[in-house]
RNA sequence: GCGGGAGUAGCUCAGUGGUAGAGCGUCAGUUUCCCAAACUGAAGGUCGCGGGUUCGAUUCCCGUUUCCCGCUCCA
């Protein structure tokens, strides 16, 4: 194991994930996009494997589990319906000094309220001073009450002008006219106003209008929703059942960071579980353990998880937790499990006018479902899995090696076929056992370099199997099956390797684990 | 968004106001053959991008962009 500092262990991560075509920044040669990356050769078959394992893991164990894909475009009034258009879209201003960002309306807001505050005590003040104290007479003619309320009716109407026109200059105008200062440091040392919105938007149809604009999805989540009558009359489910879906969502963070962690174009797995109203917190917590064993599943160190439960929650759910994992910046969100009541389905029946209900024969009675949800990152479980197994080994014999320890069922190429020498007939060997192998699973052929170089190089990449033909091949048929992480070989028939390699890579025993 | 650090070959990094370097890697060849061997040869860089100063800038100055760290933010 590397002795070095977590940072420069991550840096190394990253820097291996490039060199060995496993994560590529996007556009590198235009200067490279901020926050969005590409997968290479390598990279792309270890995401489609890991969102494989998670696919078959939900939708292939559960008879009650049902996949879906649905498209990343979505009619506007969804994102209505589910909150994301009004709570992501405040103007934003950071004071230079403090480094405190506020919201600009709520400073706007507050000093009006201070304004307020200070009618209010000329009114206290009177309703003593008078004993007929007539307080709607006193605010409309006191002179100090009627500029202070003017003051208000004015900032009012310039805000209310400025955010229609959408103006944000004009805002931090305001901002700078009424002398607001920063409540923590004290200063006015704004920077200019700016509008945070998370989700990006598009135009649909060859005509730029505003009633065109739609938006990305932000998460996949809301495809279930919008989908739950059809699936569920279409597949003939029975409450309690669960919508798969792995899919992009997009996010225009402000801050997004650390390699894949935080990108703005991401990858999630979803499953959304329908269940009875009142049953929500067994299977709140049946899912939470499921999904922790998920992760143990792939047979990481078990410190390497943990729990937090959120405290506060947000407005749709009513309980909410994180599988977190230990990255090398330390423990992160990895995974969400949230019980989301039946908030969306019950906004979507708001909004959309159609119900979506279940009956239940049963009881003989219909009800919206609740929801328990599991939302995995796919781009962070990637990160999770690479930053896990890759390790830099100090070998007995004094050399070093760095390998990448995956999980054999999720290895990018999962076998390496390579002549000793490339003579003596023995690269058409190679070649012929290539031939067969190809067609149960991704392998490489290679004969350049020395023996021990290629593999090192298979290690790299994490490669669990080589398959090396040697002269005794050519008299006896068999040949040497090394093993990545233990790097012992054993000597095998050829017409066996095929299923000695298929057994090894399977997923059937992680699966099982399950 | 603020502050700090960085950007030179695929990777890790030297270096200099006057034609651009190393190690590793890559490719071709020779030779050896079971854990990054050796030898020969080759490819690969407008020194992140733009502007300024200068006879001349990879080097000094300004701007910008990308990455990393801290803060902030985070349905």
């Amino acid at each position: 194991m590397s002795n070095q500092a977590p940072e420069e262990v991550f840096k190394s991560i990253i820097s291996h994930a490039k060199e060995y075509g496993f994560v590529f920044q996007s556009s590198e040669i235009y200067d490279g996009m901020s926050a969005v990356y590409d997968y290479g050769q390598n990279g792309a078959e270890l995401k489609k494997n890991i969102r494989d394992y998670w696919w078959r893991s939900m939708v292939q164990m559960n008879e009650n589990i049902v996949g879906i894909d649905s498209a990343i475009f979505m009619h506007p009034t969804i994102w209505k319906a589910s909150g994301h258009v009004d709570a992501f879209n405040d103007p934003l201003i950071d004071n230079k000094d403090s480094k405190k960002r506020y919201r600009a309306d709520v400073l706007i807001e507050d000093h009006i309220a201070k304004i307020e505050g200070k009618i209010e005590k000329e009114v206290e003040k009177a309703a003593k001073r008078f004993e007929n104290f007539d307080e709607k007479m006193f605010r409309s003619t006191n002179p100090r009450v009627q500029e202070n309320q003017k003051k208000i009716d004015d900032i009012n109407a310039r805000f209310k002008d400025a955010l229609e026109k959408n103006d944000l200059a004009e805002v931090k105008q305001i901002i700078v006219d009424l002398e607001i200062v920063c409540p923590i440091s004290g200063s006015r040392n704004w920077t200019d106003v700016r509008q945070f919105n998370l989700m990006f938007s598009t135009q649909i149809g060859s005509v730029t209008d505003e009633s065109n604009t739609i938006y990305l999805r932000p998460e996949t989540a809301q495809g279930i929703f919008v989908n739950f009558l059809n699936v569920q009359k279409t597949g003939r489910m029975k409450i309690p059942f669960g919508i798969a879906q792995t899919g992009k969502a997009f996010r225009n963070e402000i801050v997004a960071r650390q390699f894949i962690f935080r990108m703005r174009e991401f990858e999630q797995m979803e499953m959304q579980f329908f269940v009875k109203p009142g049953t929500e917190m067994d299977w709140y917590n049946k899912w939470k353990e499921t999904r922790m064993n998920w992760h143990h599943s792939l047979g990481f160190p078990q410190n390497m998880h943990r729990f937090h439960d959120h405290i506060k929650l947000a407005h749709y759910a009513n309980a909410a937790c994180d599988i977190e994992f230990n990255f090398p910046f330390g423990f992160k969100e990895l995974e969400g499990i949230h019980s989301r009541t039946d908030f969306d389905l019950s906004q979507h029946e708001k909004f959309s006018g159609k119900k979506l209900q279940y009956f239940d024969p049963e009881d003989n009675e219909s009800f919206v479902p609740y929801v328990v949800e599991t939302s995995i990152g796919l781009d962070r479980m990637f990160l999770a899995i690479l930053s896990q197994s890759y390790k830099e080994e100090k070998l007995e014999d004094g050399s070093d090696r760095v390998v990448l320890n995956l999980p054999a069922f999720l290895a990018p190429i999962k076998c390496a076929i390579l002549p000793l020498v490339k003579k003596d007939g023995l690269p058409e060997k190679a070649r012929e056992i290539m031939d067969v192998l190809k067609y149960d699973h991704l392998c490489v052929y290679e004969e350049k370099d020395s023996i021990g170089k290629r593999y090192r190089r298979q290690d790299a990449i994490g490669t669990p199997y080589c398959i090396t033909v040697d002269h005794q091949t050519l008299e006896d048929n068999t040949v040497t099956i090394r093993e990545r992480d233990s790097m012992k070989q054993e000597r095998i028939a050829v017409d066996k390797a095929a299923s000695i390699v298929s057994e090894k890579v399977d997923m059937r025993a992680a699966l099982k684990k399950l």
